[in-house]
DNA sequence: AGATGGACATACTAATTGGTATGTGCAAGA
DNA sequence: TCTTGCACATACCAATTAGTATGTCCATCT
């Protein structure tokens, strides 16, 4: 037997991806998974419990397991900055362009609506941004670093920078706008 | 009597801005504007005309119209573009920052789900981005510049900071967040 | 004066949404 | 073997949603 659960977290982040939370017919999944509500309201008691497991589960270890490699990144800790973007450039084929990034997509949902969606994606942004920084302030003690920036202040910077290199090719349609903006960033950064 | 059609429009604007367009019920915003459903859809033959009459006549102009500026700015181009986006930021408070950008919230949103919500906000973007881009040339052609840049590609990387900073203000839900970004960008710009 | 049409109000409705209440099969432990 | 409880399936439901159909008032044109 597969793991029912875990299928239904993951078709509904697909759909979410998609539609947008609000946007999810929990129906529509249930039956293109070919399950019933029996199965759906087993696991998961209201579609808003299900919406914070997929950030629980899904996007924010997904996030938050890739900026946290850069506390242990060797080099010079604007390379492994760089090396995360072009980790998630990898990972953003024509149609993950399309539908954009799922953190930012559910930040510019939900965060206004829901506190407990709110303060979920904070927290993802806030080990992000913490990563960012402490590298940005590792390159300042070295001394590797023309300009002199405010780590923290940077930080945000170079996540609005990225976050919004998806909103570019989404409403642009092709991915070589959000190349673009996040080749202009990593120019940018290197420039330091 | 007032403009009924425009106070639809624009009680509308506001609720999307806060609930995203799927998210907007006409049958609350009709019931708090103390009309009723004849008046709503005498003026608007559904729900998606509707938002399409908020995009081409609220959402639209606002963005377009200020952009636009940047051709007759006199004075150092790159200046042009700062005083664009100081002009956003005065107009962003507190409030503003935790609804975020309308035109970025309803691009990711809507854009992979309605092709008429897709083309109008793409052609606002093509607009913003055609007067960034355009500044950015002139810059370039009087030698203004101590890097070289391509100014359609950097116009991206500046449109994707910007809205991307709503983004991070929206998630921390402080507009010091937003403020952080937007001020890198602006350093980041003026060190061209 | 009578007819026309725009600007709404009122009343109704089919489909959808997000559930709940209840039943069933089966595996594991006592 | 009996029972307990997990893992679902089936059937039902109240509220909401996005409308439609129809009526009325009033200004304007003929």
């Amino acid at each position: 037997m597969v793991d029912t659960r875990r299928n239904i977290l993951e078709k509904n982040y697909e759909a979410m991806h998609r539609h947008g939370f609000q946007g999810v017919r929990p129906d529509k999944v249930i039956s293109e998974l070919g399950i019933t509500k029996g199965a759906f309201y087993h696991y998961f008691p209201s579609k808003l419990d299900l919406g914070y497991a997929v950030v629980d589960e899904i996007i924010g270890p997904r996030y938050t397991g890739l900026w946290r490699q850069l506390d242990h990144y060797q080099g010079h800790p604007v390379e492994g900055i760089v090396w995360c973007l072009e980790y998630i450039r990898s990972g953003t084929g024509e149609q993950g362009c399309l539908l954009g990034c799922p953190l930012n997509n559910l930040i510019n949902e939900m965060a206004p609506l829901d506190e407990g969606f709110r303060t979920r994606l904070q927290a993802i942004m806030d080990v992000m941004h913490g990563a960012i920084a402490r590298a940005l302030q590792r390159a300042v003690d070295k001394g590797l670093l023309n300009r002199t920036i405010d780590p923290k202040s940077y930080a945000y910077f170079v996540l609005a920078a990225m976050e919004g290199s998806f909103s570019v090719g989404k409403s642009m349609q092709h991915k070589a706008a959000f190349d673009a903006a996040l080749d202009e960033l990593i120019t940018t950064l290197r420039a330091l």
